[in-house]
DNA sequence: ATGGCGTATGGAATACGA
């Protein structure tokens, strides 16, 4: 018996406002487990009922008024919720979960990575030190021995790591989500965990790959000065089992859009 | 033309995103 789970991520930029686009995404991808950060939302307020009915039963959530905001949202029961509170701000950015796969339960950690404001100096610029800080907290606590077992972190990193990340690697190396020193911790994110980047597994280093595009471009597609700031990373345990991701470009296209795209992976026992 | 827009809050103007 071969088990199948696609799981997809995605940056809403609030939930209550994009459900028609979400119930697209569920009809369109049927995907087993849903991600979503920036879900701006307090839990009370958190749409589950249509969610419910399209038979999403299994809904966690790490919510707060106004800012920031995960939520898993699955068709398997999901045990063993975690709400880590990074940089003890009290912010909604983090929720894990475990999925069963193939037998035996799969960890799936949701993460939204704080933007970092403008300036790419933490001494004038509280927000990108918080970034720094969350970074390397991700990195201090999620080391070799949590990601031993089946594990998957997702979300929206707020990151592009690699020059092919972006547009335009020589013009975004000063700001923010591209500059050496957030590519630099991210890297030490991943090796500390030893953590696969799945993305970049299917589509070479080489190639342009985005899953965000600003709002205000006239045409975003035409234009496509994106940014790959939301990942898919595997355990190596889970590197077998791995059979493809991809960016759902058309989403940023549907009506009333995010303006990231969902990524879509697929695992296979 | 990397911000030209979009969202939440609150009921206008501001904070925030990246």
């Amino acid at each position: 018996m071969t088990d199948r789970l696609t799981i997809v991520t995605w940056n809403i930029n609030s939930v209550r406002l994009r459900m028609p686009i979400i119930e697209k995404l569920l009809e369109e991808v049927q995907p087993d487990v849903l991600c979503l950060q920036e879900t701006k939302c307090p839990d009370a307020n958190f749409p589950v009922n249509p969610l419910k009915k399209a038979g999403y039963e299994h809904i966690q959530v790490h919510g707060q008024k106004g800012y920031h905001g995960v939520a898993t949202i699955s068709r398997r029961p999901l045990g063993n919720v975690e709400r880590r509170d990074f940089c003890a701000m009290g912010d909604s950015r983090h929720i894990a979960v475990d999925v069963p796969f193939n037998g035996s339960a799969l960890r799936l950690h949701n993460f939204y990575v704080p933007a970092g404001g403008d300036e790419p100096d933490r001494t004038v610029n509280d927000k990108f030190a918080h970034k720094l800080d969350f970074m390397a907290e991700m990195r201090d606590w999620l080391t070799g021995a949590e990601t031993a077992k089946p594990a998957v972190l997702v979300g929206d990193l707020n990151v592009a790591p690699y020059e092919h990340d972006v547009w335009s690697h020589k013009q975004l190396l000063k700001v923010v989500s591209h500059t050496p020193v957030e590519t630099g911790l991210m890297e030490e994110i991943r090796q500390a965990g030893n953590w696969l980047d799945a993305m970049r597994r299917f589509t070479p280093l080489d190639e342009k790959l985005y899953t965000w595009w600003s709002y205000r471009a006239k045409d975003w597609s035409k234009a496509d000065k994106g940014r790959r700031l939301d990942h898919v990373w595997v355990s190596e345990t889970l590197d077998r089992h791995i059979k493809s991701t991809r960016v759902l470009r058309e989403a940023r296209g549907w009506e009333k859009p995010s303006d990231h795209a969902p990524v879509v992976a697929v695992f296979e026992a």
